[in-house]
DNA sequence: TAATCTGATAAGAATACTCTAATAAAGATA
DNA sequence: TATCTTTATTAGAGTATTCTTATCAGATTA
């Protein structure tokens, strides 16, 4: 199953994909920074994947019901061997991502069947983020940057923007600030940098990470 | 560790490696064989990676102790992956040394430790080919081509040159001919082809198949 | 209204392979 | 000895992706 198409072509799908889910318009210039190639690379590659009818160029980048298939199977590989290097592998969550970087690419068919029998047919990767296909459904969410002192939610989610830096996956890690852990807000600073309280210590948390951890609230 | 050379280089050194280990004189020809690309490929490949220091050329290919220590990275990798999607991911035989290809170029240093945490610290790949640096001590071997009518021997592998071939190998473990099997040969045709007794089934097995297959004789 | 910023594109070149076709040398065979 | 086969090499080209540099259109700001 689309083996058809190159591992390029796939990456690109599933940057749109994420662009898309973490709420930013999909521009060339967006995937251009995502990818961390050059804009004139983007923009060859984008018009060849609408040659190949993957995504629509409009004022917006848009997957095609055939673009989208394929992010959402790379999306759902990355996400699942997260959670089997994870689970299974036990390799630490500072490094999973970037691993499944790479196992997104390498799993078939048959892989992925089998990591969906060995693991307990999970719904969201270790940081929260639902594997399209399982059948997760998301409970109301709201960022943690919106939280008032006093308030106490679980939290459910790490964006997959976060999870691009190793350093604060590490430190979130650390501070037991991981998916279902009960997180007090105690206080927010006038920028907007919020201390914590989580399994009875208390941690920092910058803006731009706060705007990119949700909490459940329903 | 050894993301400096191109998966392709990899591929290359494994395929000298084994190569060697198959008996087979490595001459450029051999290697456009086994890789299935053309011989001026072969030709210019291998002068770049005379050039990296990694192999010499002379009447018969030879890896040099960086070239060997690549090369036995990757079999290494490639024979741990097939005991793993064969042991933890129970993939069916005969689709492992194919997944195997591509595991063994992605695997990363950390999860290749975190493989061999999971598993028993295995000596060889699920077909008995010795996994490099895991210190696998073989026994007295020698092909199954050469017992006679009469003698038991317990299958002890079946080399990588056959793995190949994935209907062979489908045949192989319907028919109960894995590593560990008490096989006896009940007669040889004119030919060489032998009809050998496992499990309490008779089973043929061709020429080719029956060189490159080994009992332990001791 | 002009300067600046953001986004998209085109031209031209590089990289790391791959191929086919032609040629040459060495070895085997008749 | 002549021919056939195997092996290695070179020349020339193709592919998929990337880059830099230059240009241009639209939007925003001064």
């Amino acid at each position: 199953m689309d083996t058809t198409y190159s591992v390029r072509y796939r990456e690109y799908a599933e940057a749109v994909w994420e662009i898309e889910e973490a709420g930013i318009p999909v521009i060339q210039a967006r995937i251009s920074d995502w990818l961390g190639v050059s804009r004139a690379s983007v923009s060859e590659m984008v018009h060849r994947m609408e040659d190949e009818g993957l995504v629509t160029i409009g004022d917006e980048i848009r997957l095609t019901p055939e673009g989208r298939h394929l992010a959402a199977v790379v999306v759902r590989r990355h996400r699942l061997a997260e959670r089997f290097l994870s689970e299974v592998l036990r390799l630490p969550w500072a490094k999973v991502h970037a691993e499944a970087e790479v196992w997104e690419t390498m799993i078939s068919d048959d892989v992925e069947e089998r990591m969906w029998a060995v693991m307990d047919n999970p719904q969201t990767c270790p940081h929260g983020n639902p594997i399209p296909g399982a059948g997760y459904q998301p409970p109301r969410m709201k960022p943690m940057a919106e939280m008032e002192p006093g308030d106490v939610y679980p939290l459910e989610r790490i964006s997959e923007e976060l999870e691009l830096d190793a350093e604060m996956m590490r430190y979130l890690d650390e501070s037991n600030l991981r998916p279902h852990a009960l997180v007090e807000l105690v206080q927010k600073d006038p920028q907007g940098a919020l201390t914590v309280r989580v399994e009875g210590s208390s941690v920092g948390v910058g803006v731009f990470a706060a705007e990119r951890m949700f909490v459940a609230t329903g």
